[in-house]
RNA sequence: GGAGGGGUUCCCGAGCGGUCAAAGGGAACAGACUGUAAAUCUGUCGGCGGAGCCUUCGGAGGUUCGAAUCCUCCCCCCUCCA
């Protein structure tokens, strides 16, 4: 295990909040001198297996703990999911079966591990504990906080004061979470500034308990490829981590430079002072910004995929936008037609590059649209329907048609 | 239980009998510019082989020459009082 002060250097980077330092201090140094290491908790909700590059800016923190040498619990909220409705939000969400949960929490761990050490990750699943809760257990711990301390949290806050409503069962919410650091007896929980209310419960709750009070460390929230709302899967602005190679690589190149290092933060594997270099040769002209990008795209391909996937990715990247020509591998289809000529709206349509043939005419019309590489601007055009050709529109969508 | 507000095209949101495929904004897409950047500017943004026609404004009926707009019933969301 490294020295404590190394080892803040590394856990500091790129949080918001740390409650508190001293706290971490002394459980580091304990760690140390035992050889003990610490408990990371982080609680994920078991409703959402599809995970973008938001997320994984936790993943990434429970990461550096893992390098750290420290134990990761990696905590599936599926008592919550038993119940539905975790958030009391416009939209009540079904409750989920206990096969949904099973099923949910392989996906995760499949995209998890692309970035956690499978070996020294514990999954661990709340039901186990919270299940077993009587409702006498469960008073017992709501007798614990009062209203006036739940309506510190600012979203309940804003909403007692607006009028808007509240269920009861949200306070349980909190409550819950942070026995569910009780339970694990954690050392250190980790989650969005979203959670910060939520995590400093555990706090409060293990102290009651008689325990060390954990220490909480919030993550930013990743701001999404627009740069700036939050990284989320409704808004679209998201790189999801099953994303192909060269979306994963296009989505890279197309945030602008502000965001880019924004995002070597949080998630790049690079040293702080590596990144610092990077900077200060781009701002100095002596690296271009798109080099910088593209070395960001590949390090993330990477890892999600492997690192010839990210080759392949930056070279088909080249070849279509830099130099305009056509990447290594176009689909291809095959396409039946009843006449000697086809329209060339329908054939668009039928090719799928397109939603409908109005939609054909429009891209015609808009100078999108190219057969073997020659421009069509009239939405008559037919097609002779014979060997094969090359359709494009606009510049990231193509397809090889062969005539059957 | 009582009173009131609301459900409009991907999202927000205007429209409140014809001029409505429905203002405005956002998103998205295309073109220009570039480093495929970002920003900006321009355009497009229900479907159908150019024409006009067809299907859309929570659902089902109705009034009318004509309904997103008026009436009836139903469904859903929200607020206040109890």
């Amino acid at each position: 295990m490294k020295p404590v002060e190394e080892q803040l250097a590394l856990i500091e980077r790129g949080i918001v909040d740390l409650i508190s330092r001293e706290d971490l201090e002394k459980k580091l140094k304990n760690a140390y001198e035992t050889g003990k290491p610490l408990k990371i908790k982080a609680g994920f909700d078991p409703t959402a297996p599809d995970l973008h590059l938001g997320h994984t800016v936790l993943l990434q923190k429970l990461r550096h703990f893992q390098i750290l040498g420290h134990e990761i619990n990696f905590l599936i909220g599926d008592f919550t999911g038993l119940i539905g409705d975790p958030t009391g939000k416009s939209e009540t969400r079904p409750p989920l079966t206990a096969d949904d949960v099973v099923r949910n929490a392989e996906t995760y761990k499949e995209q998890v591990f692309k970035i956690l050490d499978p070996e020294k990750t514990k999954v661990v699943f709340n039901s186990e504990w919270l299940g077993r809760l009587s409702s006498y257990d469960m008073i017992k711990l709501a007798s614990q906080l009062t209203v006036a301390r739940m309506l510190e949290r600012d979203d309940f806050k804003k909403r007692f004061e607006s009028n808007r409503p509240i269920s009861i069962h949200e306070f349980l919410y909190p409550l819950i979470q942070g026995y569910d650091s009780v339970a694990l007896e954690a050392d250190v929980e980790l989650g969005g500034t979203d959670q910060l209310f939520n995590l400093l419960m555990g706090r409060d709750l293990q102290r009651s308990k008689g325990q060390a009070p954990q220490v909480v460390l919030t993550m930013p929230l990743l701001e999404g490829l627009d740069g700036v709302n939050k990284m989320s899967k409704s808004l679209g602005n998201y790189i999801g981590v099953a994303d192909s190679a060269d979306d994963i690589y296009g989505k890279i190149m197309s945030i602008s430079d502000d965001l880019m290092f924004r995002y070597y933060e949080l998630l790049s594997d690079l040293s702080t002072s590596e990144i610092a270099t990077l900077k200060q040769d781009m701002d100095s002209g002596k690296i271009h910004p798109k080099k910088v990008k593209s070395k960001l795209a590949c390090e993330l391909v990477s890892r999600f995929h492997d690192s010839e996937s990210a080759q392949k990715a930056e070279k088909n990247f080249e070849q279509v936008f830099k130099e305009r020509q056509l990447p290594d591998e176009i689909p291809e289809m095959e396409v039946q037609v009843d006449g000697e000529v086809i329209w060339l709206p329908k054939l668009l349509h039928e090719a799928g590059l397109v939603s409908s043939t109005s939609d054909a005419r429009r891209m015609i019309k808009q100078n999108a649209v190219s057969v073997d590489g020659e421009k069509i601007s009239n939405p008559q055009t037919d097609i002779t329907a014979e060997g094969q050709l090359l359709l494009k529109v606009g510049k990231r969508r193509f397809c090889q048609v062969r005539f059957r």
